[in-house]
DNA sequence: TCGGATTGGAACAGTAGAGCCCCATTTTCG
DNA sequence: CGAAAATGGGGCTCTACTGTTCCAATCCGA
């Protein structure tokens, strides 16, 4: 009904507005396999859908935030299990990279400020010395995000399985992040 | 006189391109300064001027990767060169970002094939022990573009020198793609 | 089964941009 | 200086998309 068709909408909005962020609305209506009267019934409007677009988006972000309990255990650790968390969202990375502006609230952009949960949990990986004290929160956001976007590509465009790219990516958002036990020297 | 009216086209172009890309052939007009009949003489359609904007960028990159001398020292060494060229790129490192399907051959998409000399830059630091040798080299040159256009990025938004976000910038490839010689347990 | 709810096809005007042409103005160079 | 080149403003058509309305067909629950 009413609920299945919306959220048909906003899933089939969120991959093929990652993919191409000006696509008509005709597009996104034929991806979700709707008439374009149907999407306008619902979304009256263009901003309308991205505001809803937004909120799921939002959302999610926020479940896997919840899932990862950034408050438990190592800073890595969080760190790691984080980074599964985000893996997991699928289209959602590459919408989030390509129109940072409509998430711009929650996602990567605006390094000065990040989520202070993941703040606290960067700080207390310094202290721990389980990640590299040289590295401000919002930088390690920003590699996080980068990295995130990275594997997702790799993981389209390459033949490998997603369990292997998701322990690449753990491995090197690790070797980025960690502590440098003994650095290579320049 | 033309040569020079043309660069400053492809110039604003890749500067506006990067930041739109949907952005109109009126408005790059205005940010080279020039009327948009003048664009239009230059570059009849909109596609003529993206693929000069393409050969543009493709000379840009290739310059950069001549500079690193991807085939001198240690593997580690040519990629923190490779690093630091790149991230001079400035304004055409948003551009390949936003338009991966535009600079396809040259950037970063299509993780299977990835430059040669590239990947004849890592092998070398897989032999030589300072890159990670579980890491193939497509995915390491996922990861320098992932990090470069999130460095680009944080430049940008937040108030840190361009000389710091290079210097954190080298650490977080160095750490994520050389090799680890005490990891932290998982 | 019946009736309201939901759907989606078709057509419409309004808007924005692309591509094109003309011509007056300005710049550059011999 | 004078001619050729270059510039840019204005206007025109064409196309694509948006937002809207109307209405027939279909789906679903009482």
């Amino acid at each position: 009904m009413r609920a299945r068709t919306r959220q048909a909408i906003l899933d089939a909005a969120i991959t093929v507005l990652g993919q191409e962020p000006t696509v008509s609305l005709g597009a996104i209506a034929a991806a979700a396999d709707v008439g374009r009267t149907t999407l306008h019934r619902y979304f009256p409007e263009r901003s309308e859908l991205l505001r809803a677009v937004n909120a799921e988006v939002t959302a999610r972000l926020e479940r896997a935030v919840g899932l990862a309990r950034l408050d438990e255990g190592r800073g890595i650790d969080a760190l790691r299990r984080l980074t599964r968390e985000y893996f997991d969202l699928g289209d959602v990375l590459s919408l989030i990279f390509n129109q940072p502006h409509l998430t711009a609230e929650v996602g990567w952009a605006d390094p000065g400020v990040c989520d202070p949960r993941f703040e606290t949990m960067v700080r207390r990986g310094h202290e721990d010395g389980t990640l590299d004290p040289d590295l401000p929160p919002p930088w390690v956001h920003n590699l996080l995000w980068a990295q995130l976007y990275a594997a997702y590509g790799y993981l389209a465009d390459s033949d490998t399985s997603r369990h292997t790219v998701l322990g690449l990516l753990v491995r090197t958002v690790t070797g980025a992040a960690g502590v440098k036990s003994a650095r290579i020297e320049e």
